[in-house]
DNA sequence: ATATGTTTGTTAAAAATATGAACAAGTTTC
DNA sequence: GAAACTTGTTCATATTTTTAACAAACATAT
């Protein structure tokens, strides 16, 4: 069923997600099936641009009908992946990274969190949604045996770099990168995906500030 | 000194907290300027690019000589508005609220956080970050008085919209939207700024299989 | 069965964004 | 004072992303 995915851009991915809770939603609405001008207007786009994010990987609905939400639901959870529970773990177990991981559904987005690290003598031991936080200089060890493929870092900048590089260094394919240093492009073949909290919060103060700015040409 | 600001594309202003950040790392470093030639070296992109973005505000450079860092760095930090200070509030005060407000700098990106609610007796009057959560029943005086113009939704999903009813009706003119409710377009001339991180971990889910799934033509 | 209305997949056009080249004018440096 | 830089700006081009359009396929109703 999945087309050619050698090249689809970014921002059809990004898409991909959002698409996949509306259907969600829907599912558990008990609607069976949508064309794609309803979901449209249900999420605020064009139909075109629904229908042409899903040809990127195959065509799923049916002239006259429209899709399955069901059926569309799982193909885009396929094509995301989220059915590979890849394993994952985190460094760092600050506020951020205690907040993180108790409170995101790790299995439903397709990850195993198997484990935490911090080299904080008084974090470690402790237990974050219910997993003891190991000791970082037991990190190694673990990668070899266990071979997680992604990284969640919830660590200082400062720091963000040099265990960057260990970890690539252990077999880490993929970061989710919640400290502000850019991971972009420091390596081949790993994925990077940021959160870069701060940059949003400025973002919005410049939206917040833009509306009651008088124009001072 | 500020150019015409009345249509600058979304793309340039979520790119001028990456020219913060790194025009901040110089400044502490001791360098006083720099050219746009080596800025964009250092961070990966065309000196083109980097002029092109900063003339949407003005010209803060000079011939021959490049940029003042400095300077340049307190431009951009008014462009972003983030010496307004705006008042902002926080609903929700579970895992997540109390790692955000604790871990961020708000005060460094133009908002002074001066509130935090929940609905939970267990939370409120607990201490997070140095505030003292308040309960949620006193959210409507409170904004009455305090008038805040930001809130930050830190809540399960199902209770986001009518949350953000309430708050628009409050006067809140802005959201930074932890929950996984689409909040776009709801209100006419309200900011909101997601920060979905279950579609951000899909994202990453998607880029981390892409590279090893063999092509399935 | 047939006609009518719906909706997809796909192609083509349009719009937005990014890139690159060029250059006069102002600075710095020697 | 001359040579080397570098910006702000303009223009042309390339790339990416979005929107529009429509034939072919299906559903539904009579």
């Amino acid at each position: 069923m999945m087309k050619n995915n050698n090249q689809v851009s970014i921002p059809v991915i990004k898409r991909l997600p959002r698409y996949h809770r509306y259907l969600e939603e829907l599912k558990e609405m008990g609607i069976v099936r949508i064309s794609s001008k309803e979901l449209s207007q249900r999420m605020g786009l064009t139909a075109s641009q629904i229908r042409q994010d899903l040809n990127c990987f195959g065509g799923f609905g049916q002239q006259g009908y429209g899709y399955n939400i069901e059926q569309l639901y799982n193909e885009i959870g396929t094509i995301l992946g989220i059915d590979k529970k890849s394993k994952a773990i985190m460094i760092g177990a600050g506020n951020l990274g205690h907040a993180i991981a108790t409170h995101l559904h790790f299995e439903n987005r397709g990850f195993d969190l198997i484990g935490i690290f911090d080299n904080n003598p008084d974090v470690v031991g402790s237990s974050v949604g219910g997993r003891i936080v190991m000791d970082s200089a037991t990190l190694d060890e673990f990668c070899k045996k266990e071979k997680p493929v992604v990284a969640i870092l919830c660590i200082p900048s400062e720091y963000a770099a040099e265990n960057a590089d260990k970890l690539v260094s252990l077999g880490i394919k993929g970061f989710w990168n919640f400290t502000q240093y850019d991971l972009v492009s420091r390596y081949d073949g790993v994925a990077v995906e940021n959160v870069h909290l701060g940059d949003s919060l400025m973002t919005l103060c410049y939206q917040i500030n833009k509306f009651d700015t008088p124009n001072e040409v």
